[in-house]
RNA sequence: GGAGAGAUGGCCGAGUGGCUGAAGGCGCUCCCCUGCUAAGGGAGUAUGGGUUAAUAGCCCAUCGAGGGUUCGAAUCCCUCUCUCUCCGCCA
């Protein structure tokens, strides 16, 4: 959520950086809405306070065995007065906050604007896109031969967009969680932590999840107000939820392995081969709470941290800065890493690396006490996956495959798998 | 699933209709006193919001959440959530 000072005293800014994004801020609504919001909020504290010394002077009347009537009477006018002006108040409340609500946040300056994918900008590409000698296969043309992948199987179990994993790419699936987790916690200062997949809706509002996007959700039916994690994000981030931390306490660094669930409403037809787009995959998750001074650098450094897998996996990747009109609904920045996939001869997007300044802290009311000041202030938050481990076992499938049809596998991994070296196609 | 108890400020804990935003204690901060890691004295110590140039002042809200009764609710009523104890069941 924007700062709601923002939209009271500069909303022509704020309209025109939403218009980065292609948003057009319906301005002349808002100041109607604000100002006479103000009027009222005004008129009804003044009521209030006016009740409470009628109130407390009833009280003393009344021991002093006074009559109260005629101030039981001046209280009812009141009273009735009150109660109008604040239905009215709650109702224009409730427009102003539906419409906070719904807006993004502000891109920084360093994003470059733009309209779609096209627009964003490579940063840097790190490793050379193998060469082969034979034509790549894609995972699925690698996997379901070998019954490593049996999307059929999934599809009886349960639907589309669904996968069973068997033996060494199983194995192989599991190891780089390992692989990414030991890193993270070990060498980037991580706390390990274990979360619910099932959340309520506080916290999907927390992060931005909710109110909009609702469709992208699984939400579990019954009486309980219960769904699946699109993401651990949500979960990690909304441990700082109304809460205030100590400034010594900072910065807040955990990293959680959780299978995500994803409606992907919207994407009929999109990606439907293979693993690169399910309803239910697994992912690494990097979130950190940090001091605002801090978080732009903080997001070069979680960035960072994605790319040591990539980089320890050995897959060719590259970094792009997402534009205005790539940008997520909650972030201020993004860096997407992309990874080469052989079978699609292109890069594809494996982790995401977002920075969220104030926006998700001020739903969560997630604070920092601020020693120079002594005031809780909003801290800043980010996420980045760490990586998307369906994916990279599709790009581990993709790079490392041999003319054959077996998959070697990364040095990186092999600790993890009893040292074993080659998938062989059986 | 059954039975019971509870939810008050950083913590402990008082408080059954008005002068309680909240006693008292602990902790913390600052000051004073004190010739040595002690003791004592004083002051301060919630959050959100409105107004404002202002983190000056004034005002409003908040005692798990939401609703109700009342001129007035931490205190009375209703609903919900969570925690704890016992029984049952269970990975």
């Amino acid at each position: 959520m924007l700062d709601p000072r923002l939209l009271r005293t500069e909303l022509a800014h704020v309209a025109e950086q939403l218009a980065r994004r292609g948003l057009t801020l319906d301005t002349a609504r808002i100041e109607a809405l604000e100002t006479r919001r103000k009027a009222l909020q005004t008129e009804v504290q003044a009521l209030q306070s006016r009740r409470n010394t009628a109130s407390k002077q009833i009280g003393k009347a009344k021991a002093a065995g006074e009559d109260i009537a005629p101030l039981k009477a001046e209280v009812a006018v009141v009273g009735d007065r009150l109660k109008a002006a604040d239905a009215e108040l709650a109702t224009l409340q409730e427009a102003v906050r539906e419409i906070s609500l719904g807006l993004p946040n502000l891109p920084d300056a360093s994003v470059p604007d733009g309209a779609d994918e096209g627009a964003n900008r490579e940063e840097r590409a790190w490793g050379e896109p193998r060469l082969f000698g034979f034509p790549p296969r894609d995972h699925v043309d690698l996997g379901v031969p070998a019954g490593w992948l049996d999307m059929e199987a999934a599809a009886k179990l349960t639907g589309a967009r669904f996968v069973v994993l068997n033996g060494a790419l199983a194995c192989l699936h599991r190891a780089l969680i390992q692989l990414m987790l030991d890193t993270h916690t070990r060498e980037h200062g991580y706390s390990e932590t274990y979360v619910p997949y099932l959340v309520n809706s506080d916290s999907l509002y927390g992060t931005g999840q909710l109110p909009k996007f609702e469709q992208d959700l699984f939400k579990v039916p019954g009486e309980r107000d219960f769904y699946l994690i699109p993401t651990a994000e949500v979960p990690l981030t909304n441990l700082v939820r109304d809460s205030i931390i100590e400034a010594d306490a900072l910065p807040c660094k955990w990293v959680a392995h959780t299978p995500c669930f994803r409606s992907e409403a919207g994407s009929h037809g999109k990606d439907t081969r293979g693993m690169i787009r399910q309803h239910q995959f697994e992912k690494v998750e990097l979130v950190q709470a940090v001091r605002p001074e801090d978080a732009l650098e903080a997001l070069e450094e979680l960035t960072g941290h994605a790319e040591t897998i990539l980089r320890r996996l050995e897959l060719p990747y590259r970094v792009v800065t997402l534009c205005t009109g790539d940008l997520g609904f909650s972030a201020t920045k993004t860096y997407d890493l992309e990874v080469w996939l052989p079978g699609q001869q292109r890069y594809r997007e494996i982790s995401s690396c977002s920075h969220f300044g104030d926006f998700q802290a001020r739903r969560l009311q997630a604070r920092w006490r601020n020693p120079e000041t002594g005031k809780p202030e909003l801290v800043h938050t980010l996420n980045g996956s760490g990586l998307a481990v369906g994916r990279t076992l599709v790009a581990v499938m993709e790079n490392y495959q041999e003319a054959d049809g077996s998959i070697r596998v990364p040095a990186a991994l092999r600790p993890y798998m009893g040292g074993l070296e080659k998938l062989e196609a059986p």
